[in-house]
DNA sequence: GTTGGTTGATCAAACGTTCAGCCAATAACA
DNA sequence: TGTTATTGGCTGAACGTTTGATCAACCAAC
């Protein structure tokens, strides 16, 4: 006889985040706690991701995790492979937001924009093994998932226009003659490598060391510019 | 009513290869034969992995490509995850193999092995979508399975510590002023990201503009020995 | 005659998905 | 404002499928 009891319907579960900071509403309308699910369940994935990897994942550790029956996911979600296009879309517009909001703090200079570009992609909250993890797990199967494939190039194409366009600023400014496009090509290579890193060796792995590394072939490229680019980072830190 | 009834024992399945290339012999030895099964597996997991992905790779997947029945794989390997260390462990040893060799080739001057290391990986070889992608498939799993982590690390190792050598050697030479530890790590990343544009990017990706950015980095930093690597370049293909 | 690589049916476990049922939040009405 | 009907996010048992693994049977090589 097939009849679902809900014993326990959990009228709120233990709140994730006070919604919007300023109220104090003590009524979470139904909306936006199913918003706060869908993120739940989102952050779960991404966890579940990170410590268990895309290979064995089920909805049943998603689940657990996020402390939701296992039914939600689908009802939230049209199918697990879907959910996780939305995991990794999730963890891109994270990606752009955060280097789009370094760039309006640098300011106007383009050396100090790449500067905060760089520090940005080392910055503890990008490149941290558990992020990084995720992201090569989907990289890593991005060649048999077109759909993976499309929405990490999204992200990694405007990440590299825009040094493009900075590289160009720079090179009038100082001079220099080097493809920028090319260059472009390469620091972005070195940059996913050093993430690589991150993975690969998180115990030797510095996030300092990794800044100085791509900092010193930045230097080697354009020596005007970023010949003391250590006291610019001191400043910014001093100033945090 | 169980019985197993084989009825087509495919005496000899489709030759891979001609074992010794020197010799004709037409009867192949049973732990040749079983060797060459063995093989069989090992190259159709790589295929498998390579266009279906590690996530949704099966058992089946596996001996459908190798043509050989579906317990076979566990005749030859303990278990599905073992198959999968040893598919991981022959890609590192072919990878070893190749770099090796590389160097032998290369002779006794350090900016002509360093070289040679930079070309030899980025040759069809060794850099191309098929190897990447299963390479990096296992890396994105390699968090949550710390046997491909160290798999991995091993291979790493040898080869960074052999990068540092040769660039100590090359900063002794020259009288430049880097660290030889930072400058090998940076450039096996640089190497690890340009791989990873042969996976992420496969049409706009250019060997020989990998090569190229490689060169220019270690030009810059090392002028005197590279830079005119282009025509040891041009002498090498010509000799070939 | 014996060994040993190979087969394919078979098994229990686990998978993604479905869906009838449930109840708090909301809307409709008084 | 107080009461009732409706909605909709959520639950968990159930379903059909597929998974990795096992093993008795088989036969070519020895």
């Amino acid at each position: 006889m097939a009849f679902g009891g809900g014993t326990s319907h959990l009228p709120q579960r233990t709140s994730r985040a006070g919604s919007s900071p300023g109220s104090q509403a003590k009524a979470p309308t139904r909306v936006a706690r199913k918003e706060a699910t869908r993120q739940q369940i989102l952050a779960a994935t991404i966890e579940a991701i990170a410590d268990g990897g895309l290979a064995d994942l089920t909805l049943t550790k998603i689940t657990d995790r996020a402390e939701v029956s296992r039914g939600l996911v689908n009802f939230h979600f049209d199918s697990k492979e879907q959910l996780l296009v939305e995991t990794l879309e999730f963890l891109t517009l994270e990606y752009l937001a955060s280097w789009k909001r370094a760039l309006e703090r640098a300011g106007a200079d383009a050396g100090d924009r790449l500067l905060a570009l760089v520090q940005n992609d080392f910055h503890p909250s990008i490149c941290n093994r558990k992020k990084v993890a995720v992201w090569f797990a989907f990289r890593g199967e991005s060649k048999s998932r077109p759909t993976y494939l499309e929405v990490c190039n999204r992200a990694d194409g405007e990440f590299t226009t825009t040094i493009v366009g900075l590289l160009e600023t720079l090179k009038s400014e100082g001079g220099y003659r080097f493809d920028a496009i090319r260059a472009a090509h390469g620091l972005g290579a070195l940059i996913e490598g050093l993430w690589l890193d991150c993975l690969m060796y998180p115990q030797a792995f510095r996030r300092n060391e990794a800044i100085a590394t791509t900092m010193e072939v930045l230097t080697a490229l354009m020596p005007k510019h970023f010949k003391d680019w250590r006291e610019t980072d001191e400043r910014e830190a001093a100033s945090a």
